[in-house]
DNA sequence: ACCTGAACACCGTTCAAGT
DNA sequence: ACCTGAACACCGTTCAAGT
């Protein structure tokens, strides 16, 4: 994933060797204060909304922060927990429906918030479908989300595997639509669009429906048959 | 996904600064010849394989290969190009069933295969997943798939989105069996097994049905879910 | 407790030079 | 055509030191 990006050498000037007082010896700058998880998180993720996973390094965060990227390390003292940190910001504000409307219409709706949650992102959501949440605020999660599928009266193994396959399904959507197709050429060789019409008949027939006005249809399309399966596994139960 | 792997620094001896023959000047290490695009790119592959995506560098393939780093880059001019070959080989095996058994059993054989793919190269599968198939190998293979959902007598836009939503679940089943909840923490500061037994009822509940010997029945049930759905619409249309 | 600078072992990549 | 070594601009992280 680091890997496509190219490496730009802009050669960006060391900011303690001729700082704007310009006095006999390099004055500092202001010994900073007031960082805070929170802070340094938020920063983060804009930082990834912004430019790029790419472009999350300490180095670069702690520049929008004005501070010494070693100043991160006493709040995060590895990149992994940052991360954590940072996901937990997206995961954690996932809204999971109440009980009050028909149980499948509360599942329909889980899987629409999940989907919005990783296009508020789209430039964090490829970590986030390959990172294991296991945060507290992660865990917490995960459990209100097995829980709306335990309240549809299955048996434990059933509600178990029903959680995962419609996990499974949202993943792949959230992940084709942020890093998909879409997204334009990522690998180094692009094939070219006369040679996908000439070698490619069924991949041009259908071109067409892989813009991104089908995705919401193809989302919803998926969706239906998920829940219309799950609804009659319901009945029978 | 690079991050969460600590450093270890061994120092690995410079193999030019104390050659085995010990002359006086440093003698170098033969001529490398007999290099080729496809024993870099299985070389690659089985380094992945067994030591994990982070340990792919091309100073480290080098050494696997007795040349030195800077040879790769007359094969694959940057790493990109070097993992668009690592996939074409992995997805480019794929295989995607002939016509003959009912459609919709060659769909099902053709989703095991996915899997069974992805199964059997789990490292590598988190970077397939959020990489982009726009090879030759890729796009023809994409192409084929495409096929087969033509072939079940739907209209082109149906046909089009029944691929995406199958693809969408078969990605994001590979992704959980291969860097999903079973492999072990991948956060920083896991959270312990008393903490979620206390503060997570429904997750501990079904966390004996999240074990590597519920995958395969879970990803059946979700499989015959979608399955079931699309036939239904078959003989709708 | 919190912040900093220098240093270390890595990266991918460029370039000029060897065979 | 193919292979190499030195060098550059980055990384994450450690450490000893500052406030």
């Amino acid at each position: 994933m680091q890997a496509l990006k190219k490496r730009v050498s802009v050669k960006r000037d060391d900011p303690h060797k001729a700082p704007k007082g310009s006095g006999r010896r390099p004055r500092r700058a202001a010994y900073h204060q007031g960082l805070s998880r929170d802070t340094i998180a938020a920063a983060a993720l804009a930082l990834i909304d912004r430019d790029g996973l790419d472009a999350l390094s300490y180095r670069r965060l702690a520049e929008a922060l004005g501070c010494e990227a070693m100043s991160l390390y006493h709040y995060f003292p590895s990149k992994g927990h940052l991360t954590d940190a940072i996901i937990d910001c997206v995961f954690g504000a996932l809204e999971v429906p109440l009980p009050g409307p028909p149980w499948i219409e509360r599942v329909r709706l889980a899987a629409r918030n999940y989907r919005a949650m990783a296009l508020g992102h789209p430039k964090l959501y490829p970590l986030m479908a390959v990172h294991r949440m296991n945060t507290v605020i992660g865990v917490r999660k995960l459990d209100e989300i097995i829980g709306l599928f335990r309240e549809g009266g299955f048996d434990d193994a059933t509600a178990a595997r029903l959680f995962r396959d419609v996990g499974y399904y949202l993943t792949g959507a959230a992940l084709d639509e942020t890093a998909g197709y879409a997204k334009g050429p990522s690998s180094a060789e692009p094939v070219s669009d006369e040679a996908i019409a000439r070698d490619c008949p069924n991949l041009a027939a259908v071109a067409g429906y892989f813009k991104p006005d089908s995705f919401a249809p193809t989302f919803e399309q998926g969706l239906d048959l998920l829940l219309e399966g799950i609804a009659r596994l319901r009945k029978k139960a």
